[in-house]
DNA sequence: ATTAAAACTTGCCGCGCGTAAAATTTTATA
DNA sequence: TATAAAATTTTACGCGCGGCAAGTTTTAAT
């Protein structure tokens, strides 16, 4: 390895002896290099270990690999999950992604945007804050930039959407509950920050109508993103209070659900489908704990893999040139039947 | 608002009818131009929403307000959590943090660590995968740019270490668990990937002997980052080999003590410390979700809040010119107790 | 050996901005 | 009002690379 330190693609060239368009067609594409150059090349670099700034690549370039991954919230291991996902799913299409995370603030949310415009990137996935999210900043970059939209929709806005039939989620788990044992109630929260949260409800509702049996909702207060502790504190007033007029509770989500089985569990309540049990809890998105909840938590499983699929295929079709209207892609979720329900 | 796109600093200079380089003053710091162009210019920034390219500015910076910061596998909600604190930190203090996560892999670590160097950082706040790092790619990365390492320390690398004091963790929690109760045995994985894993295991060891306890350490066999997954598997087969010879385990971190828990739950084994439970488990790390677990975990609450700011302060130092010699900040645990243990 | 195609080189401009030095304006001082 | 000093702005060049046009060399095919 020669100590030489290489600071551009200018003096890479020389040390060779060829010149630097033709280096840089070769990081373009080795193929695209007569043989023998190619080898030269390759074997300079394990000497001096150059690499291009990618930066000053993208710069002027027309269409970078840039990919910008934005999450309403990273700390939320749902999110983590499938950005992980995604990340991965562009590395191995050969693109470059950059993830971003809003931390649940809008303001911080049009800040990443802004630079993501610096970023040129050949598109952008965005799961936007939702109800939070400032429209018309979302809009003007949608404008801009290729961007399909995920996990929660912003309506007419972006390339696509890719997300899940959340009413769906609903009233699969609804009537697996009904058939299974006494009609649920929903708990959720009263200003859910996704909009996500509304469909479910009213899928709740219609799936309710359709037994015949009247729906109860419970609504938890609080604001943020610590569903956990907000399942937890509400959902154990909610307990003390009997609002839960049967003996089945139906959570929102996976992350009010592991707060809430721990309010059950603070006051020995029996989670669970056996004889001894006095109350079965549900939730919706199989959550990458809802495996290792005690009792394991029966949920409906969001198809992380198709969403992320679908996301990452849907933009790179339209990047290359594959140009459809708008449209949203919803999968469906998949009952998973655990303990808990 | 004028329709009339400005596309960079030059057409927006030209619209104002000043120099480029005058804006790129104000940019740079708004007091450094006289008052009557700054307003001059502030006016026009509300008309046409310009804003300059972040990575054109930072090409030739001398000292950019860049900051990576990377981690070893953000689908943890341990480094989520840490990484959301570090990132916020440094968005607060004026820079401009960008997060990476390794998803486990060594050679996407290296990778990551190359593409931060086009990035120009002022710092880069690394949290190695550790044994499965390329010793030899992250030395020579630490050369070249400010670093700081935190979580895991890699010997005499980087500007300096912050993380937690390990040994302390698991002495402490043995500590409370003999004084409360039988005392523990070690659950841990035989391969961490971690390298505190070996510290605890050490601390552990040393309280257990000066105790006059003989240590006793059952192995999960499993590689990886599904820690909950072989916490209840391999927990679940040393449950049966009846391999724990008391009735209490401390498991290395949370996460393999969470699936633990589940693996307890499927064996109808009551944890806790009242009279009617069987068995006592602790965990160290404090996970987000240990405070959902059920029975809530009882664990070693790291410091996210202490390292995470000391991390940071450090790099801002050492790039502020303090420099030091390279030293090692350690923070203690805290014990934080609940109702496993 | 001839010829055409492929690969390479040279030269130059562009991307969007930073920055040192020079030129200008402003302000303070006499 | 003149003048030096200070503040501000402009000039000119650089960062690391992409891309195009025109010319030169190499390779492959006839």
């Amino acid at each position: 390895m020669s100590e030489s330190k290489i600071r551009n693609m200018e003096e890479f060239a020389a040390v060779i002896g060829i010149s630097r368009p033709t280096v840089s067609k070769f990081f373009h594409d080795p193929e695209s290099v007569r043989q023998s150059t190619r080898q030269r090349i390759e074997a300079a670099l394990e000497e001096h270990d150059y690499r291009p700034n990618i930066f000053a690549m993208n710069q002027n370039r027309k269409l970078t690999k840039n990919v910008g991954i934005v999450v309403p919230y990273l700390a939320d291991p749902f999110f983590a999950e499938i950005a992980r996902n995604i990340e991965q799913r562009c590395i191995d299409a050969g693109y470059r992604p950059t993830l971003y995370s809003a931390h649940g603030d809008p303001a911080l949310e049009a800040d990443i945007l802004d630079s993501l415009r610096s970023l040129k990137p050949a598109g952008v996935l965005l799961a936007p804050l939702g109800r939070a999210s400032d429209r018309a900043v979302i809009e003007k970059f949608c404008e801009d930039v290729p961007t399909v939209l995920f996990d929660s929709n912003i309506q007419d806005l972006g390339l696509a959407f890719v997300g899940s039939d959340n009413p769906q989620f609903s009233m699969l788990i609804v009537d697996y509950l009904c058939r299974t044992g006494e009609p649920p109630c929903f708990f959720e929260m009263r200003n859910p920050s996704n909009p996500n949260a509304n469909k479910r409800r009213q899928g709740y509702i219609k799936a309710m109508e359709r037994l015949g049996h009247e729906p109860v909702i419970v609504k938890a207060e609080g604001e943020g993103w610590a569903f956990e502790e907000i399942g937890r504190v509400e959902g154990g007033k909610a307990l003390e209070r009997e609002q839960f007029r049967t003996n089945t509770v139906l959570c929102s989500n996976d992350r009010l659900a592991i707060g809430f089985l721990t309010a059950c569990y603070e006051r020995r309540l029996r989670v669970g489908r056996d004889a001894d049990c006095t109350i079965r809890v549900a939730g919706q998105d199989d959550h990458p704990f809802s495996r290792f909840t005690c009792p394991p938590l029966t949920t409906i499983a969001q198809d992380y893999d198709s969403v992320s699929r679908c996301v990452v295929e849907t933009l790179f079709r339209s990047i290359e040139g594959d140009d459809k209207s708008h449209e949203a892609t919803l999968f469906e979720g998949k009952l998973i039947m655990r303990a808990s329900a």
